[in-house]
DNA sequence: CTGAAAGCGCTTACAG
DNA sequence: CTGAAAGCGCTTACAG
């Protein structure tokens, strides 16, 4: 039960407690004999600053709130790695709140991230209300939401090109001779979910041909099975583009039980490219959501919030790029 | 930039700034009538009590540090999950680190944690130094390690019965007719690979079985991919325990790609029963370790120690079970 | 039950 | 460069 503060370490090193303070703050004035005698005491004492405490006086806690859900789909524990890394290489800290999915307990885990005086709060997969991003906002800490969308202008988020994307992808089974085009799409209570989805009636109308299926897969994996299921059982259709890679695996598990092999008997196409889209035994053809310069993007937003006080909020989209992989099956040319 | 402060509330109430403390505090005593007005002008006023104030006077932060490593590992995202909705119900949040798998790494991270005066420590698949352990023990930070044992007493942890666990699928392995059996072991400098490979070479042992191969897979996608492509380029053992799902999942691509059908040419088993372990292309048979009895056990340990102040460390295993799927085939009899 | 006051461990003007 | 002092927003004995 030490606690060593810099008052110990003053008195050790014969100098006031300013000096200790001014020699563990940087770019604070100190002697070079004052920082040595300092450093040294400090070094025998095993003394190291209050985080808190600094973060009393100088107001800037050098946390960082984040909100998660949906850590089992691959995508958020990469992005989290990510994100920690990059936050910890500039100083800055983690605390971490796991979400329930509707708009009113991310609301609350908000407003318990706020009470730790965060500098800033990362939203992942989460929306919140208009009530609470005003709060946010008079409380000055900056908030970014990540793979997620929101209208209004009280918003930063940065996000894939969630629509372009979509549409990318349906272009690319129409070319390769598709013919009745499915869609287990995301959840439609979300931006993302909508948004591809858009993408994908876009290209489908702009060729002329009608969505074999469309429903919701809500982002889960048992649902993705049911769907799947369902879409198997009459006629069925010679692809599904799937909302994102979780739920395709799902489909692509269905399948192979059901003795379909993806990528002859049917296609089918993810969207994120988790890493375990290119394991051998899903080898998934999607488009992938490149997670490193979407939380580049995400930490710069948020440290120039925080650090050069650009309260402006900014929506960044982020191009990203279709595999290729042996889930589709190559018609080259058309079907009959 | 309201910043709303107990002085406010108080002002505004008509109170003095100690009774809106008082309000705000958990079994401090104030009358209905005082409750009933500070609660009206805090609501008023947008105001929620600085945690960070009231840790700096508390001396409870009520934020516990947890070093985490090997996301890619699905078990860790899913023990996180647990972690921090354990921890949240019990009001405490996560400040996460991550960390390289060196102790090194481990060490400063941990020192960087301690500074942001946690109430306790997680260590998730890492060990730590003892001058390290000391330094906690000596700031009265209880640390427990997760999934992870460690020599001496200064340590707590948490670990499910890595040997016996081992030496069971092992007996499985032998009684099912296995005769070539080898092991692609975990990390070699941690207590969770030399465990499972002390009881793999247990029970072949008491069988008076020699092992084919056992081989340091550092619980590495790429390093098992190697392991298993050696494995099976000359003579080809019958079946390999894996030293953990993640590296068996790698393992079963190998052979999907060589065209070799685990659970009818080869017999593979993991350890840790990840969600994916149950899903049809992978369909592993594995030693479940039961994470949530982990977690729990880990919280509680956690808990016990800055609450009640129990400082004496325990170090808990908690049984797991074999989970047979697919991946083995059931020779029923010997082979020659 | 309630208010005035001390103090948690720091940072940061303010004088020297 | 350096020290004395104020103050960050709270909790908690201490008297009443």
């Amino acid at each position: 039960m030490s606690k060593v503060t810099s008052l110990d370490v003053a008195e050790r090193a014969g100098v006031s407690q300013s000096a200790v303070s001014r020699v563990f703050t940087p770019g604070a004035s100190a002697s070079a004999k004052t920082v040595e005698k300092v450093k040294k005491a400090a070094e025998e004492l095993g003394y190291r600053p209050n985080v808190l405490a600094r973060a009393m006086v100088s107001g800037k806690s050098r946390i960082i709130g984040l909100v998660v859900a949906y850590l089992e789909n691959q995508f958020y524990p990469v992005a989290l790695e990510l994100l920690s890394n990059a936050l910890q290489a500039r100083g800055y800290h983690i605390l971490i709140f796991t979400a329930p999915n509707s708009t009113d307990g991310v609301d609350s885990v908000i407003a318990d991230l706020m009470d730790y005086q965060v500098d800033g709060i990362i939203a992942a997969s989460a929306s919140m209300s208009s009530p609470l991003a005003k709060r946010a906002d008079a409380a000055g800490i900056p908030v970014v939401l990540f793979n997620r969308a929101q209208e209004g202008d009280g918003f930063s988020n940065v996000t894939s090109a969630n629509v372009t994307g979509a549409r990318k992808v349906t272009e690319f089974l129409i070319e390769t001779g598709h013919e009745r085009i499915a869609h287990i799409a995301g959840w439609q209570g979300s931006s993302t979910g909508r948004d591809r989805r858009r993408g994908f009636e876009e290209a489908l109308k702009a060729a002329n041909q009608a969505a074999f299926a469309i429903v919701d897969g809500m982002y889960r994996r048992d649902v993705a099975m049911e769907c799947a299921r369902q879409l198997i059982s009459g006629t069925r259709p010679d692809a599904i583009f799937v909302g994102n890679d979780h739920m395709a695996f799902a489909v692509l598990d269905v399948l192979h039980d059901a003795g379909i092999a993806a990528g002859r008997d049917i296609s089918i196409v993810g969207f994120d490219d988790v890493p375990q889209a290119s394991w051998a035994s899903y080898d998934l053809t999607t488009y992938r959501q490149p997670v490193n310069r979407m939380v580049e993007a995400t930490v710069e937003l948020l440290l120039d919030q925080i650090e050069a006080g650009k309260t402006h909020p900014r929506k960044i989209e982020i191009e990203g790029e279709l595999i290729l992989r042996g889930s589709v099956r190559q018609l080259q040319g058309a079907a009959p």
